[in-house]
DNA sequence: TATCAACAATTGAACCCTCAACTGAGTCGC
DNA sequence: GCGACTCAGTTGAGGGTTCAATTGTTGATA
């Protein structure tokens, strides 16, 4: 917005070097998320978002998960993830299970079919993260990701947000 | 995928560390991108894409520029910026117009109007990224979140994909 | 136990993006 | 100047996400 800059009054601009660093981060995640989707989509069929579901609930005992609680860990709203879970659920690679203790409950479960979908995904995912990410990185600026993502993280998580969406 | 890691060989999974750096990273991605979605949509009634194809006019001389370029300097694919630029259009915020050095072109011209809708939604945008990014971070930081963004974006330039895509 | 607010999850419409196919214009070789 | 190839941009279908409304359940209170 530099040329809108100077024109309002009141708003605290970023400076040079701010305004860089946003850039290069934006402009860097658009292009990396952009890519990843990609090789999802063409390895296994489905979004990045839809292999994260997969792998929240293959870290669990059980392979299952309430739906609300993987909705957190995937920082993904209620709604998106009811859909997310019908189209996986088509594929058979996820099944619904009323949850036991809450009638309201349903957990989603991750299928062998899932699991084995997942098994073959993961090698190439990684490899693209490694690719991309990890090994472009010096281990000093693998922590310093770390930290400045933990310091978003702490200004946006769900507890400090507003109300209820989905 | 630490469940699944030593039940797959030849891949070189990430450390704990990378692990973390990674997760923390896009956890902190989604989060961000989500809220400035949300944020801009309400304000301005656009998703953050949009402005952003908005900001790259409006610094230019004469406040156009051809698709192709645009479609560049907002990491879009062609036909997602066509789409766009139609929707801008309906609101009356941009304009097409004929290219005069080559017919196949085409300039996306932001209108009066769209520069005051931009005007109007940098301020709390800008306010945005203040509280959530830059303002979270030392001035260190910064300077590391922008070398490790340029680093990312090196490895993915258009020049370095493959094919055309859209 | 009746009532009412809060909660868990789903639904459908509207919107955005992707992909592949397409139109029309430039370019190169002959 | 003709054909084949490439380039700029658009189009429509299909799928993902968001938002607001809805269903059914739980918990608190009187």
């Amino acid at each position: 917005m530099t040329t809108v800059a100077p024109s309002v009054a009141g708003t605290r601009w970023l400076e040079n070097e701010e305004q860089e660093a946003w850039r290069a981060y934006l402009e860097a995640t658009l292009l990396l998320f952009d890519a990843l989707d990609r090789q999802m989509q063409q390895d296994s069929g489905m979004p990045h978002a839809y292999y994260e579901i997969l792998v929240r609930l293959s870290e669990t005992e059980g392979h299952n998960m309430r739906m609300s609680e993987l909705a957190v860990q995937t920082r993904s709203s209620r709604s998106r993830l009811s859909h997310a879970i019908d189209r996986l659920q088509e594929r058979g690679w996820v099944e619904r299970a009323d949850c036991p203790t809450d009638r309201r409950g349903q957990l989603a479960h991750l299928t062998e079919k899932g699991f084995a979908v997942l098994s073959e995904a993961a090698p190439s995912h990684v490899a693209m993260v490694r690719k991309h990410v990890i090994d472009r990185l010096s281990p000093e600026q693998i922590r310093h990701l770390a930290d400045i993502g933990n310091s978003i993280i702490a200004g946006l998580e769900p507890t400090c947000a507003s109300a209820d969406r989905g």
